[in-house]
DNA sequence: GCTCCATGATACCTCCAGGGTATGGCTCGG
DNA sequence: CCGAGCCATACCCTGGAGGTATCATGGAGC
C-alpha cells in the first residue's frame, strides 16, 4: 500500500464516481479503477459497493475514509512542522509518559512548554520500560513513569510519592470509610493495567502480598477508563494514584486508605551524563515549580 | 511522497546507517540512499546529517521520525479496524463536536458507545458549520455544537441550556462575587474562539451588545487553554460555558453571573428524515439519560 | 420491452522510476 | 599511509503505474 492509494481513495470516496474522480486527479479512469481494486485487495475488505449507477461506501469504507483523511492531514502537518523546524532552528523536545501520570501536573508542564516558540513538543504514551529505550534512542528527552528501572544510561529522579486511593462503586460498604488494605482484600479486585507488564498492577499486587493478604482478581483491564467502568459496574474495586480522583465518573467514589506509606511514586527519567539543553533547563525549572506546588499542597 | 519513503526513513532513522538499514529492508544501499535524498528534497528539509561515519538525525529529522512512527502506526490500526468491520458487519458511527462541549457529558456518551462491540466510533472535532456538511456527506451521524444553523437536511435539537460563567484571574476584584455583565464589561475581554467565525465569541459579544454594553477586547485566542492562560496571566477576563469549570487551572477562578438567562445552548444535530439506525437509537437512549441527569443536577 | 447512455471493468501497450551492480570518494583508526 | 566502512554517483534493467480502446451492465426513458 502506498500513499497514492490513500489519496485516490479519498477523492473517490468524496466523488463516489470513478470517472469524475479520475478527472479531478488528472488521470484516466481505468488506472484509478485498478488502484482502488488493488487497495481493497491489499486491505482485504470491500470499501465500495459497485453498481451501474456509481459507487457507495461500505461501512468499512466509510470508516476507512474518515481515518484516511486524518492520516493525510497528519502527514501534511508533520511535513509542514518539519520544514518550520529546519528553517527556524527550532528544536524537538520529546516527553514520554505512562497514562496514569497524565491526570496530574504533567498537562501543566506540557502547556508551559508549548508556549515556548523555539520548541516543538512531542508526546508519546510509553510504558516505563519503553521510556528507557526511547530515551537512549533520542526519541524522547524526558520520561514520566511509576517504576524504577536500573539502566546505566538513564538517571531517575523521584519527584514525589503520591498516595494511593481505593476506587469503589457508589454505595459500597467501605464507601464512607477510610479502609485498610486488609479490609479491601475481602473484595474482588479489578487489576490494571493488565498489559503490558510489569506495571502498576504488580505494584498493587505486591502491596497486598507484602502484608500477607490474599486477593481475588475479578477482572483485568488495560485502561483506566475501562477499570473504572468495571468498578462502577460493581465487578470489583481497584487502587489508583491520587491524581486519578480528578476523573469523576458517575457511580465511583474514591477513598483514602488507612495504611500509612501506601504510595505510588512519580519518577522522572533523563539520559545520564548529558549537559542539559536550554529546553531541558526550562523544563526542569517548570518541573521544580510544579513539584514544589504539589508538595505544598497547592494542587489537590 | 509515498509511504515507501516513510517506511524507509523510519528504518534508517533507527539504524542510522544506510548499509544496515538497506539490509534490513532487503534491498541494496544505493536505491535506499536515493529514496532518502528524494524524501528530503520533497520535504525541503535536511533530515540527516551525513558524515563518513554514518548518519545523525537533525532536529527536524528527529521530529519527523517521531511523527512518522505515529503515522505508520495509525495506518496499521486503521487497516486492521477496517478489516474487522468488513468481517464482522460492524458499523461506523461518527460524532462531530465543538471543543467546548467536550468538557461535559459528551465523554460519557462516547464511553458508553465504545462499549458496544458492534460499533466503530469515529470522533471529529468540527465547527458547527462543518458539522452540517459532515452530516450530509455521511462523515458523521451526530453533531454537538452551540449554534443554530438553518439547513433543510439537518434537524437540530436543543439538549439543554448551560449557564455561562466568567473566568477571572485569581485575586480579581470580582473573584468572590456574582457579577453582572455590566460589571464585567469594565474589564478587558479575552475573546475565543477567534477562528473560525462565527462562534461562541460572537454569542459572547452579542450578549454585551444587546445590553448596550461596550467591551474592549484585549486579546483573541483560538483555544480554550490559551484563553485561560491569558486570563491567568491577567490579560483579561472571559466567559465560558459552565462545563468548562471542570478545567481547573492554577490562577483561574470561575464565578456565576448575576444576570439571569445568560446561557449557551448545547445543540445536537442529525440528518433529517432518516430512520434511526440501531446505533442511533442506542445513542439517543444514552443521550436521553445524560440530558435527564444533567437537568436533574446529577452532573455538576 | 427495447434502446440508449452512463459507468465501471478488462485487455493491452508504453515508458518512467524504483531497484540492482559497479565504483568512486571521503573520513577515521591503526 | 593504508585499509575498512560508509555514503554518493553512474548506469542498467524491469515491474508496474498510467494511457487508449473497448466491453459489460443495468437503470432511465420512450
Amino acid at each position: 500500500m502506498e500513499l497514492r492509494h490513500l489519496r485516490y481513495f479519498c477523492v473517490v470516496a468524496e466523488e463516489l464516481n470513478l470517472t469524475r474522480a479520475a478527472a479531478k486527479l488528472h488521470m484516466a479512469q481505468p488506472p484509478l479503477s485498478r488502484q482502488i481494486k488493488q487497495l481493497e485487495s491489499e486491505i482485504g475488505a470491500e470499501l465500495f459497493e459497485r453498481s451501474a449507477r456509481g459507487l457507495r461506501l461500505t461501512p468499512a469504507g466509510q470508516f476507512f475514509h474518515e481515518h484516511t483523511l486524518q492520516i493525510l492531514e497528519k502527514i501534511d502537518t508533520t511535513v509542514a512542522a518539519a520544514q518550520r523546524m529546519a528553517r527556524s532552528k527550532r528544536v524537538m523536545f520529546g516527553i514520554g509518559f505512562v497514562p496514569s501520570v497524565f491526570y496530574g501536573q504533567l498537562p501543566l508542564l506540557v502547556r508551559e512548554l508549548r508556549q515556548k516558540d523555539n520548541v516543538e513538543l512531542v508526546l508519546a504514551e510509553l510504558t516505563t520500560v519503553q521510556q528507557v529505550k526511547a530515551l537512549k534512542s533520542g526519541r524522547i528527552d524526558m520520561g514520566f513513569g511509576r517504576m524504577r528501572i536500573d539502566d546505566p544510561d538513564v538517571e531517575q529522579e523521584n519527584l514525589f510519592d503520591e498516595p494511593l486511593m481505593a476506587a469503589l462503586p457508589e454505595g459500597h460498604p467501605l464507601a464512607d470509610t477510610t479502609p485498610t488494605l486488609a479490609q479491601l482484600a475481602e473484595y474482588p479486585l479489578v487489576l490494571f493495567p493488565a498489559q503490558p507488564r510489569p506495571s502498576l498492577a504488580d505494584i498493587m499486587l505486591g502491596l497486598f502480598r507484602r502484608r500477607g493478604l490474599k486477593v481475588t482478581v475479578a477482572q483485568e483491564a488495560n485502561e483506566l477508563q475501562t477499570a473504572l467502568g468495571l468498578v462502577a459496574s460493581d465487578l470489583g474495586i481497584t487502587l489508583v494514584p491520587e491524581q486519578v480522583k480528578r476523573v469523576r465518573r458517575d457511580g465511583i467514589v474514591y477513598v483514602y486508605l488507612a495504611d500509612p506509606g501506601l504510595t505510588s511514586p512519580v519518577i522522572c527519567s533523563r539520559r545520564k551524563g548529558e549537559a542539559p539543553s536550554p529546553i531541558m533547563q526550562e523544563a526542569n525549572a517548570i518541573l521544580e515549580v510544579l513539584v514544589e506546588n504539589r508538595r505544598s499542597g497547592r494542587y489537590p
